[in-house]
RNA sequence: CGCGGGGUGGAGCAGUGGUAGCUCGUCGGGCUCAUAACCCGAAGGUCGUCGGUUCGAAUCCGUCCCCCGCAACCA
């Protein structure tokens, strides 16, 4: 294992504030990085705002701003709405940064020295509507769907464009020796589709605007966002100013991206990379996305979940859980209120929540709060138990490396589930009433490990709710390294349990009223 | 025939050749430590269609139907 771990979510088209699919992908990488630092690895984790897009300027214009002024003040909505989600990030990037731009100025410089820039022409339809070009597939009976009533104009613009098409071959190479380079599988088969299809130049700059990078050499152009957006990953980890840094974290471990952008993440920011001269990215894994009502959230469709009232109804650790538990992470899943309402029901307040609380309040009641030291029995429930434990640790680590995160919580819920069965199989309150204080000792300490043990499982999921855990343990939180922490008896410490305090309270399905503001 | 994914008990999913599994929901039972929580059991599926390969197909091959995504600036 690496001694360190980078990885980056995509950086976010700016708008006065995330949706709740935004900040999925937040929350899905910052459980990754969490997960990486509890195993001790040095783990940067980057995130941010794509704020060099075309619609800038317009949307400027509209709110009557400056467009520095509408993205500072958006970035900081942003990530206001980061950090209340808990999310992790060592740097919140934006492309305005001034080393950012450095960095985006000497990846198109570095292109045109290894002589992958040349100037030709972009033409297209062009809806003055919103100044930018349409794809056939966008346009509509002849115009714009958003702007109907305006004549799209055919116009030619002379751009720079990157030679992609020279790197056919080594991108050819790159999946057949390493394929996992773009996970899931389904996915890396659309890249080798289009792949297949064979690839075309694209533009890296525009002309007239003044929002934007300049373009070296050509003051007239502006570095075109996408070019411009990838760079971020480098600059994040030091590119070009602190090269010890660079040496330290490049190249990324993981990209995390939404499935929509696996073109320019899978073909596109690899042949920037070689024709820079740097080393590519070990992984880019596309997410699926969240579905409303089985379509796809959008601003336009209107079927956004607002986060703020996730929040008020299952709080943060909540909806964390219950976006990537509900979502597998690797392909689309449709989530209902419904749905969300039983599964943090069922999971976390009846299931984990409620094995800690009973195990908490027995320890109050029948042993004044003080648990004894784990006995290695050989009872055959208490085999079980560490094996289920054992099995549990297993199967979330295997998921959790595959960044099935899903599959880590529903490893993570079958031991939850074996602690309840043990207890129900060991009946403490019947030897509690029969006197045998030996084995109720050892039965309340083998529960009061099985929730150790969770706390940590679910710590990269829910880190409040894993903190809370702990402490009701009376385990003030440790720095024993994940693999070793989740091994029964991997916490040599006494524990002297606290109050119970019910870690996930019972959620009740909403009125109307409510539904109507969430679906 | 553009590319990719998917169609499995009421809902959501797992399952790539050998008696169809899990969670939720429903029904019945048990327990009483606990957040009206927990545990056990039951009912419920001709695995989208038609055909083929095979001793044997949800699984492999072919046909058709349906849903979703992508198609080069909305995660």
């Amino acid at each position: 294992m690496d001694d360190r771990y980078y990885l980056t979510t995509a950086i976010f088209y700016p708008s006065p504030g995330p949706p709740l699919h935004s900040l999925f992908e937040a929350i899905g990488a910052d459980a990754i990085a969490r997960y990486h630092r509890a195993l001790g690895q040095e783990t940067r984790f980057l995130t941010g705002m794509d704020e060099h897009s075309a619609q800038v300027e317009p949307m400027a214009r509209e709110h009557h701003k400056q467009p520095k002024d509408l993205v500072d003040e958006w970035a900081g909505v942003w990530r206001a709405a980061f950090d209340r989600f808990d999310i992790s990030y060592d740097r919140f990037i934006r492309t305005t940064d001034p080393d950012h731009v450095r960095a985006s100025i000497e990846m198109v410089s570095r292109a045109q020295a290894a002589g992958d820039i040349y100037k030709g022409t972009y033409a297209g339809w062009y809806c003055p509507g919103d100044n930018e070009f349409k794809t056939e597939a966008q346009i509509v009976d002849g115009h714009c769907p958003d702007h109907p009533t305006l004549e799209l104009q055919w116009l030619e613009e002379e751009n720079y464009f990157f030679a992609l098409s020279r790197y056919q071959e080594k991108l050819e190479r790159l999946f057949e020796e390493n394929p996992s380079f773009c996970e899931p599988e389904h996915f890396r088969n659309e890249v080798l589709g289009w792949l297949k299809e064979g690839l075309r130049d694209f533009s890296v700059s525009r002309a007239g605007g003044s929002w934007g990078i300049p373009f070296p050499g050509d003051p007239e152009h502006r570095i075109y966002v996408w070019f411009d957006a990838l760079t971020n990953y480098v600059t994040g980890a030091g590119f070009p100013d602190d090269p010890a840094m660079f040496e330290r974290f490049w190249p990324a471990d993981l990209h995390v991206i939404g499935k929509n952008i696996t073109r320019f993440h899978c073909l596109y920011w690899p042949a920037m990379l070689m024709s820079a001269g740097l080393p590519l990215p070990r992984q880019v894994f596309a997410h699926g996305f969240m579905l409303l009502r089985g379509e796809k959230m959008s601003k336009t469709r209107g079927n956004v979940l607002d986060p703020d009232t996730a929040v008020d109804l299952f709080g943060v650790d909540g909806i964390r859980y219950l976006v990537l538990r509900e979502i597998p992470f690797d392909r689309d899943a449709d989530i209902t209120l419904d749905g969300l309402v039983r599964r943090y029901n069922a999971d976390l307040a009846n299931d984990l929540g409620n094995l800690l609380n009973r195990t908490v309040s027995m320890a109050n009641r029948y042993l004044d709060g003080q648990l004894p030291g784990l006995v290695e029995t050989d009872a055959e429930a208490d085999a079980d138990l560490r094996a289920a434990a054992a099995r549990a640790w297993a199967g979330y680590r295997e998921a959790m490396d595959r960044q099935h995160l899903d599959e880590a919580l529903a490893a993570m819920i079958d031991l939850v589930r074996a602690g309840n069965g043990y207890a129900e199989s060991q009946a403490p309150w019947v030897l509690a009433k029969a006197g045998d204080t030996d084995r109720l000792g050892q039965v309340l300490a083998a529960m009061a490990e099985t929730c150790r043990i969770l706390g940590h499982l679910v710590a990269p999921f829910t880190p409040t709710a894993a903190r809370n855990l702990h402490a009701q343990l009376g385990l003030a939180p440790g720095t024993t390294a994940l693999a070793d922490a989740v091994a029964w008896g991997g916490d040599e410490r006494a524990m002297r349990v606290a109050e119970p305090v019910p870690l996930f309270p019972r959620v009740e399905l909403p009125d109307e009223a409510a539904i109507e503001v969430l679906s």
